[in-house]
RNA sequence: GGUCUCGUGGCCGAGUGGCUAGGCAGCGGUCUGCAAAACCGCCUACAGCGGUUCGAUUCCGCUCGAGACCUCCA
């Protein structure tokens, strides 16, 4: 198996990747809270670690893929008084709060299939796991981590603190958070402000709340993770992903809840993606430059100039590397789309050629660089810049200005088909053609070089506009006419 | 305010102590009845100021600028 290394922010650098039993990979990512439509924040990570299962899978891994759904609990900001955000909308909406929760599900799932995105092995849901997350909030208490306050139960940070580092993971010292943290709703129920809760009582107003030993309430927002990477994955397990921005404190208080249950580190490898931005600004609903994946597929935002086909969206952010930030413009987004366009026909030449002598093209060398690339963090772009080069010397096969053997020939298309297909999960619409389209083409393609032959291009340019205008491009060639659908 | 990341050519984005990706756009050419596509060539940048070095875009320091987290968010 190939050497591959991986950026693990635990210790700020690259790592040879080496899961706990070979060939089983345990892998846990952050998934969406399902309270509202499905957006740009939520395509990054999604696509960077489908790159990555894709890749492990490559790689002969046998990789175990959890991805939670958080239909739970998590609280809102001092706007909402710690009002559960799902409970929020149900409210506002009139439906029940898992009637809410469904509809997003759904419509994220629909999203991540639109983006070619691999469905994780399993997608446990918070509120399924509820006696699982009690039980380890039971653990911790049992270890002498955590404390009950009327009904509310709160991890010990500081007393943690003394046990084991705070802040591995986020390079947070408990001194420095203690000057710079602000007051939130239950601080005084709290002995530390640093402290977060494992289990909190439900208000009277608040709708969603299971029974617990300690008060009908539901669990802290850190709590599920903990709880369904621990069944699913083990105590230990190799990978835990999501975006930058659970760094701290969600992940930092994972880590410090499993050592607190378990005394062992849960995770090998952290792995963090980096955050997008929009016209060089964060996204954020209060800048009013949030925008949904349905809006990117329709085109349907004031801040779009067209829609976005979800393949020029996937291959924009592969396009990137993962720990790098990413401004999504129209102008960007554009060239990308012209880009995949170019890579996808490259592919159509690739298909339709066929030897011509010995090959000047190292194919064994153009797959070498583009495994190198991803063994190297996952580095697509650089992997995708390989293909492109490889790009040039097809399209000089097909002008006939190089050769290519048989052998080469079955080699890039097996590399190409990897790649573009199987690894970066790049997929053309090219709808297998019904056999009778073919055929009225392929007539009026012989008609109009029939015209041509003539010197009738009058006719011949007919022709050719009047399908452009339906949509179907012609392409003239040494070889003949090819057409294909154009958008 | 604290912690951290980053600043690359018209735009997007890799990467490296000396050999300086890739995509898009632009310009010139080849091909073509024309067009499109493709191919060839050109445009060769690393915020600013110091320092280390034979040599720095790449290492160090400072300045300026941007962003993330600390607080719901991918």
């Amino acid at each position: 198996m190939r050497s591959l290394y991986v950026y693990n922010t635990l210790s700020r650098d690259r790592e040879l990747f080496e899961p706990e039993t070979p060939p089983f990979v345990g892998m846990y990512v952050c998934g969406p809270t399902v309270y509202g439509e499905g957006h740009l924040g939520h395509a990054r990570p999604a696509v960077t670690f489908d790159l990555i299962y894709r890749y492990l899978l490559h790689l002969g891994y046998r990789v175990r893929y959890v991805r939670n759904i958080t239909d739970v609990g998590h609280l809102e900001n001092d706007a909402d008084e710690g009002e559960d955000k799902i409970a929020k909308k149900a409210r506002l909406e009139q439906v029940e709060p898992m009637e809410v929760a469904q509809r997003y599900t759904n419509s994220y799932r629909e999203n991540m299939r639109a983006l070619n995105v691999l469905s994780p092995g399993i997608e446990p849901l918070a509120s399924g796991h509820i006696p699982e997350q009690i039980a380890y909030v039971e653990r911790i208490l049992e270890a002498g981590y955590a404390y009950v306050v009327d009904g509310s139960v709160y991890f010990d940070v500081e007393k943690y603190n003394a046990d084991h580092p705070y802040g591995i993971l986020s390079g947070r010292r408990i001194d420095e958070l203690q000057t710079s943290t602000r007051q939130l709703d239950g601080q005084d129920e709290k002995r530390s402000s640093l402290d977060f809760a494992l289990w909190k009582k439900a208000s009277p107003e608040h709708i969603m709340r299971w029974k617990s030993p300690w008060s009908d309430g539901f669990p802290g927002w850190h709590m599920e993770c903990t709880a369904m990477g621990t069944k699913y994955l083990g105590e230990t397990f190799d990978i835990h992903g999501g975006g930058m921005d659970l760094l701290f404190p969600h992940h930092e208080a994972e880590i410090a809840q499993a050592v607190a249950a378990t005394g062992k580190k849960p995770v090998k490898y952290w792995l963090h993606n980096n955050m997008i931005t929009i016209n060089g600004q964060k996204m954020g609903k209060s800048l009013g430059n949030f925008i949904t994946l349905n809006e990117f597929f329709s085109g349907e935002h004031k801040s779009l100039t067209q829609a976005y086909d979800p393949m020029v969206i996937r291959f924009f952010i592969l396009q990137a590397h993962y720990r790098s930030t990413l401004d999504f413009t129209n102008e960007a987004l554009q060239a990308a789309g012209k880009g995949l366009k170019r890579l996808f026909e490259g592919v159509n030449t690739l298909k339709n050629l066929s030897h011509t002598g010995k090959a000047s093209f190292d194919a064994a060398q153009l797959e070498a660089q583009c495994h190198q690339a991803m063994c190297d963090d996952f580095n697509s772009p650089v992997a995708l810049a390989h293909l492109f080069d490889g790009l040039r010397y097809i399209n000089q096969v097909k002008d006939g200005k190089a050769t290519i053997d048989q052998h080469t020939l079955d080699h890039l298309r097996t590399i190409y088909n990897t790649f573009l297909h199987e690894i970066f999960g790049l997929t053309s619409e090219e709808s297998g053609n019904p056999d009778v389209l073919n055929r009225v083409m392929e007539t009026l393609i012989n008609l109009r070089n029939d015209a041509r032959k003539n010197k009738d291009f009058a006719t011949s340019d007919k022709i050719r506009d009047e399908l452009a205008a339906a949509g179907i491009v012609m392409k003239d060639s040494k070889e003949g006419t090819t057409w294909q659908f154009e958008g």
